[in-house]
DNA sequence: CATGAATGAGACTTCATTCAT
DNA sequence: GATGAATGAAGTCTCATTCAT
């Protein structure tokens, strides 16, 4: 409520933005704190107010981005009850919010190789696999839905759910490769209809 | 007039596995050459011997990566002729092959986003694209074949062989990032099944 | 808002006379720049604030060095006007320079050396030859006017400019090796007759 | 007497002709052993078979370059007996010698410097000092000479031999430096004019 | 005896982080 | 609170020198 606290949030988003455009640019493996100071009009000395250190402000950038997405897609897909067109906003969604800003989009996959465990116990991004595992249950929680209102062919929903997410990761991550390219989220469509057959009854998809 | 005689290629192997396994604890962004050359068991200097920079270290590691990749499938699809086949083979190998080796198969996503270009203008890993582009090719001519013996559904095979490999990247990403997890090779039978069943004539597949 | 305030200007001076100290001892090929940074009392990383190479930071010796010799030299010769004394005078301040710093002194050879040209095109201190051509040309000018005043015999001014300048260049040489030793300024006085002996009309050198 | 022995010494001539050239081309502080053993077609093992450390093979070098001049410049004054000429061949053979060698020329000042004492007591080229004395005092002896046959006006010959060789090291300089240029030997007959009129007895010099 | 592969000490330089103002 | 000057730990890379063959 005290200007105070409002200038804080508008500043921390401030930087953000400033390093998410930094990342858009060199990745998040070769950058300078100095570039996002300067890219956030403040001093190197504020940056450290608001992220004590290099790793957290990659994780901050990370979940700004997340929750990003998330906002997105839960825009899309309000008021949408049918299991299939969830399936189908999801993925035309996801479409969506990648194309905004193809700069960003390549900072994704540095973001997802940074979420991987293990390497030695420590993972930067901790937070990703968790999002990974919500969004897996949230999809396969419709494709119950679909399967008990008959619209689905009965199928283990999870197996499903993993499929349909690492076919749009796949997919993304080929377009930021560049050896596809998408040119309208009409691409979107094709790959649903495809995708959708292997799932769904097919004769509810075509009718 | 004869001096010390070295298997220079041997050599570089050594290196360049010690690396490896090097990334597999550490990454691609997070280890000092040091390291290497203590895994590697030789001095600081003979590293740079034989990878001039870190980063042609690192692009080496990616090479024989890729090379050992290809020689894996290539393999196992050698006798292969049926497409339905070629392409059931192509999963389970890739299958095979991340599963053979864990803790280096948690390394390719750190190559995979290294490989994206721009990033202001320069990647790193400038081959994943027209090695990626090659793998699209030969599983779209496989398809194309496929159509033509009547065994799968007419279809954009470029599309489809995307699809495929994209759904291959997807999961992988997912076994690495722990949100699916995999015990055998039977898994890959699963995905086979559902993806085949989106691109191929049902009737062929489910005789 | 107001950030620490520090006399930048003074800072780098602070540094290169610390340079110069270590330069006078070790020559400028064969410091290390932790030995500047103790000298100067500031960190590493603030030299490299203020120099951003090693290079730098010997053509900023350099640079000190020369506007030091060009200002005592001014400063010696302002409100002389005869032709005869300029010559005298500049003869006098450039010992007196030379002599007041006998370890700086020794550093002046490998800047000379350093500032010749080509040896494969570059040459660290680029502004030596300007320099010296501005000195000479100086010199030649005033020999003109003792020439058109009747003071000096009529010779080739360029000529007897540069080989005034040798001379003296070629005895600090002799001094800085050792072969030859100079007590006091007086030395000066006998070089100045013997090389005025050459270029003079002997009527007005010797009254 | 054995070939043993005459191959030794070619080859060591082998290797100081091929460093000579490196260090007209680098100066005698920017260059790797390595570079002088690819020019002198040997390996670096047997160039440290020759000399063991890199201060040496500059040692060497200057020691030949120093040998090669006094060659020259004895070989050009044998029969000369008069004093007046001994000084004038004195001169123009170093003139001689320098414009021999352009590149290799530019070393000299390398050696120069490298031949000043003291910076921390210790100096690369201790050669350099006595060889200097040495001809000094041989000019002197020159100028004594002269003096006694009543050739030369009567002078501190010390002093007039440390400024003709003074004179010879500073026009070299320059020379070097680029800030006067020499065509042909004539150059060294004007300065030898200019030198003795300072020194000589004119009414000999110019008869 | 000649060679060049191997080595590691050492130097430059970078940059995350601190903290006086 | 905001700033950026100062810092030094740490990492890459070089290269003189060694020594097995």
């Amino acid at each position: 409520m005290t200007p105070r606290i409002v200038d804080k949030e508008a500043k921390r988003k401030q930087i953000l933005e400033a390093a998410l455009s930094v990342f858009a640019r060199k990745g998040i493996h070769d950058f300078r704190m100095i570039e996002i100071a300067k890219a956030a009009n403040v001093g190197k000395g504020t940056l450290y107010e608001y992220f004590p250190s290099k790793d957290e402000l990659i994780v901050g950038c990370f979940s700004l981005f997340m929750s990003r997405f998330n906002h997105h897609v839960t825009n899309q897909l309000s008021g949408v009850t049918d299991p299939v067109e969830k399936i189908k906003k999801l993925i035309s969604a996801t479409f969506e919010f990648y194309l905004t800003d193809r700069a960003l989009f390549d900072t994704i996959f540095d973001f997802y190789a940074a979420g991987i465990p293990h390497r030695d116990g420590k993972s930067l991004l901790t937070e990703l696999t968790p999002m990974y595992t919500d969004m897996i249950e949230w999809v396969s929680v419709v494709i119950d839905d679909g399967v008990s209102q008959g619209l689905f062919r009965p199928t283990d929903s999870k197996v499903a759910a993993s499929s349909i997410l690492a076919l749009l990761d796949g997919l993304f991550f080929q377009l930021a490769l560049g050896v596809i390219s998408v040119d309208s989220v009409d691409y979107a469509n094709r790959i649903s209809s495809n995708l959708l057959n292997g799932f769904l009854d097919r004769t509810n998809v075509n009718p």
